[in-house]
DNA sequence: CGGCTAAATGAAATCGAATTTCAATTTCAA
DNA sequence: TTGAAATTGAAATTCGATTTCATTTAGCCG
């Protein structure tokens, strides 16, 4: 790692290689705040400024993307792994995953018609996850749209 | 309008006349600065916040959605049309659509499999657009991957 | 037509995540 | 070892989203 990130003009140090450790071993959809608590099991001394733009980095150098869910907190994935989506329980804010090369391979061909050139692409599916679903199945929320 | 309204417990009034209107004139993808731009032309003294409290309250109604391109500014779309997945050009921060009949098609069954009840799908992929490509074909950003 | 109550409004204040600033520290190539 | 450039931590700042609060208004009821 201290040799990749040399090739792309950044040094090593200390906080990094925690914070860099702590992403990679919670894997996914992550907040700053959650990797924070995290890192600062293994050293209370990181700050938050730091594991921020580590984070940023991290993503900077092709190793992570921002994962948005429209809940105002900016999340982060790894993308060493097969495309995939994500389910997004508005309930318990619970985050799953869902395979998605056949969906990909079908958006690509969309977006070469008009002449776009593709960076990422991202579906995100929200709504109740099983859980939820069965414990939600007397308090109602007093629907508006009756 | 004012019935509709009237059947989920709101009332009418003029500045929410002003906001309607324009919302479903300018179409799509309306931040809401650009909204309250939009309605102090009608009347320059809607205030900001009650530009906020509309766009919100069509949402509720459900004759819009809040669209996240992970720009850090909330969008919003009118639900009245077919489905649609958006792509952001992160130069020009322009936003086109695509028709998405298809793959939400295909969405569905995959939620079903794990039981997650949906409400929402989206889709957003961001790039470069077309008119943007030619733009920058020679000044180039120093890439970092590479 | 008044009167009344809940809803709506506008301005200003607040919130909170994201991002920047800045002085001090550290990495690492020469 | 040394110096330039990168990094860090704490605090400050930014900025869109959201709430507060005093005031006004819509629309139902008689």
């Amino acid at each position: 790692m201290r040799e990749f990130l040399k090739t792309k003009g950044f040094k090593m140090t200390p906080q990094r290689e925690i914070i860099f450790r702590a992403f990679f071993e919670i894997g996914d959809h992550v907040t700053v705040d959650e990797l924070y608590r995290r890192v600062r099991k293994s050293d209370n001394s990181v700050g938050y400024s730091t594991v921020w733009r580590n984070l940023k980095l991290i993503c900077r150098v092709g190793l992570a993307e921002e994962v948005n869910l429209g809940d105002g907190v900016t999340r982060y994935d790894r993308v060493t792994r097969e495309p995939h989506g994500h389910f997004y329980c508005v309930q318990c804010k619970q985050v799953t995953e869902f395979e998605m090369e056949e969906i990909v391979a079908k958006l690509h061909p969309i977006a070469d018609k008009q002449l776009f050139h593709v960076d990422t692409i991202k579906c995100e599916i929200s709504g109740v996850c099983e859980t939820c679903q069965k414990k939600t199945d007397d308090d109602d929320d007093t629907p508006l749209v009756s």
